[in-house]
DNA sequence: GGGTATTTGTTCGTATGTATG
DNA sequence: GCATACATACGAACAAATACC
């Protein structure tokens, strides 16, 4: 039997019985029987969809469907990113002007239309990104909560969730590979203007507050030194 | 061994040789060695790699470095919009949405400034589509290439990747769902107003043109039947 | 075209680890 | 602690595809 012919029908059954995240899955012998295969294809066809985030598998417990989130996009988009890296590829660079040209776009039709209580939650973040940088601490955190909560008003999951694995792919490949300077007072202060500049709904003072954001992070990367080749305890992901 | 750790073990040895993208894999007796595992357990971590494009196995051939492209994505994302659907959400609109969102923000900047080549390539494309349409061939091939070239002047391979990506998973999604009302004529001509706004270089208009043609695409989507619930011989993805 | 070696695909049997009751 | 159910892992064998001589 194909392998791939597998997965299909096994993707099929999810979408046929209407099986929603968390629901489970036959079990194994079950799935050997109702598909006509041997244990290891099954398992080897399980093993590919866990990877695609369509089922979870829990030892000793069952096979589940999965969240669909799009943390196999992120593994994925890492990895490639990592491994242009090491090829002497401007990924890193790639995937942030990627992030960049999307948010861009997104927050000058933003500008003005966030209702206020989204916009106190993000006055209530720049203050503590401002007081986590007095403190000398990470701001990493707050900046995802950031841009996480921007564009919560989109009002499109889906949108909200790619723009989210971005940020997570390029964060995970950054801390990687470079050794970050970063400059605590200038990153509050540039998410205050973003902050402002959307407020005040001017569109063009807007995006270019995010581009200056951005401009800020790139200049960081070039500085940054780009040399760590290779240090092989690095286990960066545990499965979500 | 830990099932995890072997695709860890695998992605580290990718890197860590520099290995680029065709580049032939250790064989899985060899593998089974170098990682101290058995058989199947390296099979199903190479399962698992392959799904995310991570590798490419052939069969009676060899294993390779898979082509890095953001196929498993595409794969993801329909899935993720298909079981959705069926489970009664709006996915579909969510991911047209999210098209909507990045080339309505891209567009704008692209205004006035792509080179001469790209717009007699593109205004190649809109005559070819017309054509057809005249035709009464599908114009799906057409569109799809108009999009991608549209994009070709941000000269970023990365963003370029996504947007096809985004636009395959869509298509793929509808094709399997809805019987598509297409009207020609009316897609032809907002591909033409596009095209014109771009070259007049006013951003504004190339940014309404844009969501004029989402807006028709939209309408289509609310139009059309919605009920194909499932037919069973779809096997709609040869793995690329 | 045929034969053989190499490589991946598939199957079976068995033992082990883990969570539930 | 014990029994049950399930996933995890290993080893061995044969089948199928491909390459090379």
């Amino acid at each position: 039997m194909a392998a791939r012919d597998l997965q299909e029908r096994i993707k099929k059954l999810i979408v046929d019985r209407r099986l929603p995240s968390g629901a489970p899955l036959p079990t194994e012998p079950e799935l050997m029987e109702f598909l006509g295969a041997s244990r290891n294809s099954v398992r080897e066809a399980l093993k590919a969809l866990q990877a695609m985030g369509i089922v979870e598998i829990r030892h000793g417990f069952g096979t589940y469907v999965g969240p669909m989130s799009l943390a196999p996009m992120v593994e994925g988009l890492a990895f490639r990113t990592l491994a242009g890296h090491h090829r002497g590829e401007d990924s890193l660079l790639q995937l942030l002007e990627l992030r960049e040209a999307m948010e861009a776009g997104l927050v000058s039709r933003l500008a003005g239309r966030l209702p206020e209580a989204d916009l106190t939650e993000l006055a209530a973040l720049v203050d503590r990104m401002e007081e986590r940088a007095a403190q000398g601490a990470g701001l990493t955190e707050t900046d995802r909560a950031f841009h996480a909560m921007l564009y919560r008003g989109l009002d499109n999951v889906l949108l909200s969730e790619v723009l989210e694995a971005f940020w997570d792919a390029f964060h995970r490949v950054q801390r990687d590979l470079v050794e970050v300077a970063e400059e605590p007072r200038v990153t509050g202060r540039r998410h205050r203007e973003i902050l402002d500049a959307v407020r005040s709904g001017d569109s063009i003072r807007a995006e270019k507050a995010i581009r200056d954001h951005f401009g800020n992070i790139r200049a960081r990367l070039s500085d940054a030194v780009m040399t760590r080749p290779q240090d092989p305890h690095t286990h960066h992901n545990e499965r979500v």
